[in-house]
DNA sequence: CGGATTTGACCGGCGC
DNA sequence: GCGCCGGTCAAATCCG
């Protein structure tokens, strides 16, 4: 199994509703994308995810899924797309924090949860 | 039975 | 002002 963290380190601010109250301001989105090279979609980091939608993107001919931790107040998000020149390509992008433990048994993967785990400042 | 997944439709924002 | 795109949610359905 070879897969290797992206350098994908984005941080982007909250995208607030223009027009409703003082919301999220100054809280940033932590934005994560990993590359995974793999012939599945269903790259399972330890948690639990709940599909909410997909949608095909402009530049790939692929579509994009949408996923949703289904942790009680886990408002973690994740996306999967693949990539048009190399299928075998994953990028799986996390958006937000998860704030509840781990309860399966990863593989590999643990290896680069521990990474993840290692780029959010647990304040 | 509960939980999860699928597809379609709808809403909001932005562009022109 | 209208059109378009992206994104999200909802209902129905299926599986375990």
């Amino acid at each position: 199994m070879n897969i290797y963290k992206s350098a994908g380190f984005d941080a982007s601010e909250t995208k607030e509703k223009p027009g409703k109250k003082d919301g999220q301001k100054k809280i940033r989105k932590h934005r994560f994308a990993f590359q995974t090279r793999s012939h599945v979609d269903i790259l399972d980091d330890g948690y639990r995810w709940r599909k909410y939608g997909q949608k095909a993107v402009k530049n790939n001919k692929f579509p994009r899924s949408y996923y949703r931790c289904t942790y009680k107040d886990c408002n973690v998000k994740k996306q999967v797309q693949r990539l048009s020149k190399d299928e075998e390509i994953v990028v799986t992008t996390y958006e937000g924090i998860h704030t509840h433990p781990v309860e399966k048994p990863t593989e590999n993967f643990e290896h680069i949860l521990r990474q993840m785990q290692s780029y959010f400042p647990n304040s």
